[in-house]
DNA sequence: CTATCATATTTGTGATCACAAATTAATAAT
DNA sequence: ATTATTAATTTGTGATCACAAATATGATAG
């Protein structure tokens, strides 16, 4: 697998241990790893070019956080979705990132703001046109475009390792129903940024929680 | 520091990575580590009569999880608390504990339950001789003797590196606050997993959280 | 063609080494 | 005594090696 073409260049200020943990979780939460795919610490370690052992810590970094699993056949894959992880996050999610975006809400600057616009307009160009890989990204962007605002920095890793678990299985059931049935509530979720309004933001956040985690329940049931 | 005889002797069967992890652990949520209190990897590695390696794997795994911070004057140490860094974790234990009792409720037996009628007799015990380092224990088995008696796969290990952060601190607001003037609802929460009710196990925790999160954060005002 | 067993290869793990960067100790200077 | 400068030590990081266990491969027999 062609890793290095779709991974940001190492920044030789970062050790190569984060380079390639930054690298693993971009390609994670882009979609680009799916459930079953498998890897070894010597065969990830040839693809960026780098020794086994800043390999091992960023792989092992991701299998603690539940990203990443450790078959019992010697083999890194990623998680498997099962229905029970499924509602546990759905759970987690509801109950921290409405109120990690309300956190937030006072740090978002007009800057921000109109960040959150083009990343929006990306998205609706991504869904109009189907194209799941980039509905995946900006879904990604607009989300933690809002949560990063604030400085959380307890919840927001928290809830990145949420992402981390659900994001390849997004880019399976995403792919197999289109993007075309999605409505999103990031409208709302502009408007209550533009009015400062802390109780519309939260809903609005809760309700495309609730309604993204329903598509992918229902594509769970299949 | 002698480590050794405060930790679990290894399993053979355990790596040794696990075995330096599962301690390092069990010595943040007992509270022999404090915050301020620091390590290098040498150090812990000829604590633990092992090479470097699998201390790195452990330690680095605790840093991720936000329990160990690693210095910029290149030493591992236990994260300092803060104020908004408190606020968090409170958010986060009552958005997440209660939910996760009442997911447990219906897995615990009534061998179970002994178990935790003990564990809150060991508790008041402790509370009524003045022993933090006791309270402190079994508060945690109370609490995780409810909670990993259902199998949360996601939100079991996410709640568990919540008590890795705030640990230490109890440590030290309870050694200077004392045990005699903490209430529990831990005899709520018996009766509300004899009745099976639901609600109120999941009134017992949150109401059990609130108190002991409060007292922590008066202490850290002082 | 299938099943069985021996061989060869690949795997994760842990130990060790090299090295630059940072810290600490020691020395010199005022 | 206090500070400035230099030397010595210790640190985390990454690469490499050894090894047992697991996997894959291939030969052999039915």
């Amino acid at each position: 697998m062609d890793i290095l073409s779709k991974v940001e260049p190492r920044d030789l200020k970062l050790n190569a241990n984060e380079w390639v943990y930054n690298s693993l979780c971009q390609l994670i939460l882009s979609g680009e790893f799916v459930p079953g795919i498998s890897f070894t610490f010597r065969g990830i370690a040839n693809s960026f070019g780098v020794s086994t052992m800043p390999v091992r810590e960023a792989a092992n970094r991701l299998i603690s956080e539940g990203a990443l699993d450790m078959s019992e056949k010697r083999r890194i894959t990623v998680s498997q979705m099962t229905q029970s992880k499924f509602d546990e996050l759905k759970v987690a999610r509801l109950n921290l990132e409405p109120h990690l975006a309300g956190l937030a809400l006072n740090h978002i600057n007009s800057k921000r703001l109109n960040l959150l616009i083009n990343i929006d307009k990306n998205l609706d160009y991504a869904i109009s046109t189907g194209n799941v890989v980039d509905y995946i990204k900006y879904n990604y962007q607009f989300h933690f475009g809002i949560y990063e605002a604030g400085s959380s920095p307890v919840l927001l890793p928290l809830v990145r390792t949420l992402w981390l678990r659900f994001s390849p299985f997004y880019r399976i059931v995403a792919g197999r129903a289109g993007t075309q049935t999605m409505k999103d509530f990031h409208k709302s979720a502009i408007d209550a940024i533009k009015d400062k309004d802390s109780v519309a933001l939260i809903n609005a956040i809760h309700s495309d929680i609730l309604e993204g985690m329903e598509m992918l329940n229902e594509s769970l049931n299949e």
